[in-house]
DNA sequence: TATGAATGAGGTTTCATTCAT
DNA sequence: AATGAATGAAACCTCATTCAT
């Protein structure tokens, strides 16, 4: 692992644990076991730091779900897989789900060019589009779908990690979810 | 309006505007008109002010439900009520809704005990599960339940927020969202 | 003196002895006797603080030469008193002559409004006018006339530093030159 | 032109227009071309890259002055081309020329023995004094013509430079100043 | 109750310099 | 001869907090 990674890797942990400002630059250097000063080499700011990890986190995500939405097989199944596998990537990388998260309801979102973050969704809206023709879907804004869609990710994500769960019954809450999830998405 | 109020709406819009680290209690200060000192003899500290807004929007919104749960009515139009309150009152409210938010993805969170939090959903886990036992809701964990409705607002307010709604759109896309949640919700 | 005065005069002895980049804020504070922090309270920065300085030394130089100009006398008497004050104000108050040419000879000088600079000789440009004009000085631009006169200032001031002289001959020194930029500037 | 000049012909652009310590090594070496480490292989601390510098300028307006002192002519003659050949130097190289009074109001200038200070005016002060044995020039210590001339050359800089002037106007300064300075210097 | 000058710890950032290649 | 990633000391500046009034 080259410095860079082990850098955003120590700032992932830190920022998560104290939150970006309970996080000096200096520690994430000790963490990362470089010196201060190279931190700065490869990141003019601290805030640069801060968005870089962002964007490295969102596409690490995104990548995750993309070979679903791409690859083969029914809308209907491959709506299910989005959803099991979303939540799957929040709990088994809880820290980065958080960071997503933090970095959501932080100023530093607005360093983000709203293009970006368009291009965020584009890829799920064009299959969400593709479901609601087809009357798959509740006939509904593609965009209000997808924004209820991460509501109730978001909102598993919450209870699961708010209380001790074996595997089994972390396995059975997803799927009960998605069952209802369905409920509400599916049209009729 | 007195200073103690002028300090927290002067650290609401700023906290808002430029999260906590990035609002320097200077500035606070001079937003609400006060001398620097002023602010710290009604705050001991930075994060006690904090807290201190955190709760009082905390009870705020609670004053917007807790009279719908606890007046007349069939449990199921209470919980339609509920939900559109909750949506009408972060959507006009936006900001206290986006501080709770902020807070809650923050190490301040850590500041409030567990039980003052508990006692935060207590009354709606208690109102849902006499829905649950009653076979109007589905047969699930009522923290579960509550987990997925947040997260429903949540996604709306996200929606709603995120484009240019006519008013009129603004009330169909919340009438139509608490279809779908109780398409999800509901027993059976 | 209160500790704004404090500050400028520690300022004013340590730039001169190091330089601005050779003298850190934090050295400056201990100097003054004051914290770190008090000097950014009262100086927003460090660029401030050298701008103010040398905007404080002008008008205490003008302060001195200007009772001269605007008191009663013989033009070609104020002109000599002019010349001897000068070169004594640099003599007597070495460092605040020398912190202004360091300033001259740096980007902080760019700080300094144009207009304010021009303000700066334009008493002395009425004078001068008139001299010319009265056919006692050369027929010259005033302008030209204050930038030689400012320019034997600092000879004789490098001249007078440059080596040890004894007050008699300081002295005789400071007529000599004036007789001989007196020889200079008179009409014919 | 090698990497070594092309290091010094950059300092030179950025020291004048943003100061040494405005100056970071780093930039030197963009605006030159060469990698950061190039300009410490040929320099090995910044203070002497500016020391090398303060020495080739003077050296070469010694260069441009020299000539005139050891070539044949008229003492008085030669006064007059000295003088407004350092003009000339000056104007055409007002970079190089405001380097050195820059360089002369640093602490930098501590780095050149006294020695060396010293041998720069000593053929001059041979000049001079000859000048003032044959009672061509005024009786007096040939360091305070030399310093009184210094100074003349340094308030036409400041005069010229301050504004826009045609070529004509900037000919027919220097000559009028040389007659001036003349009328201060000469015997009688 | 309210003020605002003063504080000093600590944060981000800069930058001259080194060194393995 | 030349490079540029890496360093860490030190600079400037911010800011929560105190306290005399």
């Amino acid at each position: 692992m080259d410095k860079k990674q082990q850098i955003l890797s120590a700032a992932l942990r830190l920022f998560v644990a104290n939150g970006f400002d309970g996080t000096p630059t200096a520690k994430i250097a000790i963490e990362a076991a470089v010196a201060n000063g190279t931190l700065f080499y490869h990141y003019k700011t601290k805030e640069e730091l801060i968005v870089s990890l962002y964007n490295q986190l969102k596409e690490e995500q995104a990548n995750y779900i993309l070979p679903i939405i791409s690859g083969p097989g029914f809308i209907t199944d491959k709506f299910r897989n989005i959803f099991i596998q979303s939540v799957h990537w929040a709990l088994s990388n809880p820290d980065k789900f958080y960071y997503i998260q933090q970095f959501n309801f932080s100023p530093h979102l607005a360093q983000v060019p709203k293009e970006v973050l368009k291009q965020q969704t584009i890829i799920y809206a064009d299959f969400i589009e593709e479901g609601v023709k087809r009357k798959l879907l509740k006939q509904q804004d593609p965009d209000l779908i997808i924004a209820l869609f991460n509501g109730q990710v978001y909102g598993i994500y919450h209870y699961l990690t708010s209380g001790e769960f074996t595997p089994a019954l972390h396995e059975k809450t997803i799927n009960d979810s998605y069952e209802m999830v369905w409920d509400m998405m599916k049209y009729m």
